[in-house]
DNA sequence: TTTGAAAGTGAAATTCGTTTTCATTTAGGG
DNA sequence: CCCTAAATGAAAACGAATTTCACTTTCAAA
């Protein structure tokens, strides 16, 4: 155990859940500031072997990092800010596993996401949305020229 | 419509489900050599903004494109293989709109994903297990020295 | 037809997150 | 202490996605 390996261990924890490679990065070098970047990569790979994370992929492109709990959790992800919080599987869980009973496939991880747009997001939209209809009232004259 | 587009839109649903670039791209240029993967690229991405298709992210750091369907569906994905299949999911997308229903987030499009063994992978384990354990047999006498 | 603007194309380059390499340092058991 | 295996950090390599840019094609209007 090094002090490297305690810190990202202890900054990981100290994170809230789903964070990033980058997330852990810039938390560990708050504190310390020769910490490289694949040290931490290295180790939240290891926090993940002995399985105290887990790798969660949303799919746009980043790998984050969520503690593992005794709870299974879906994941709300929103694709305007890309946070993410969860929500609880343990019925949707059930009825999957009892679908892939009788197939012939062999489940090990069930994975469940919503896509969609938070509170704060769905709401700044509303805001644009209303402040882009001034704008189109104020404009519609000058669009009677094009097609 | 240029001919590349035509070729592209063509082998895409020529094709089976959940292709990769790739597997897009070495169709298409079994026809024509002188087709760009960039083109081939782009013309995926049109296929989705037109709502013809929708890209899939299963964690493996491919995407995949996957015609649109009505009837909604979740992903086997074989963690072995790679190979996708599909099952249905309509009762648990119900499921899910309704819990959704309770928060404040607002859902957009819900996917579930079972990660495992297919059935031909899962096979091939079993074989290679027996076989495995033979040979750990004839090797148990030198085991004993190490730890 | 001809033509010009807009859209499309292909090769190559770029981006970006992830993963590996390698020289050096460190932990910790003997 | 000393030695070895493990860990570290900088940099390079990697792979897929995406963009750039010079060139070509489409298509609608003339």
């Amino acid at each position: 155990m090094t002090p490297q390996r305690e810190l990202i261990f202890r900054s990981f924890f100290e994170l809230g859940r789903h964070v990033s490679v980058d997330d852990v990065y810039d938390k560990v070098r708050e504190r310390d500031r020769s910490i490289g970047y694949s040290t931490v990569w290295r180790n939240l790979k290891l926090i993940c072997q002995v399985g105290l994370a887990e790798e969660v992929s949303l799919g746009d492109g980043v790998t984050r990092y969520d503690r593992v709990t005794k709870v299974p959790h879906g994941h709300y992800y929103c694709t305007v800010c890309k946070s993410v919080t969860e929500f609880n599987v343990d019925n949707i869980v059930g009825a999957l596993a009892e679908h892939a009973r009788g197939t012939d496939f062999h489940p090990d991880v069930f994975k469940v996401e919503i896509q969609g747009v938070c509170k704060n997001c769905f709401e700044k939209q509303q805001a644009d949305k209303a402040a882009q209809s001034e704008v189109s009232k104020s404009n519609r004259p000058s669009k009677e020229i094009h097609q």
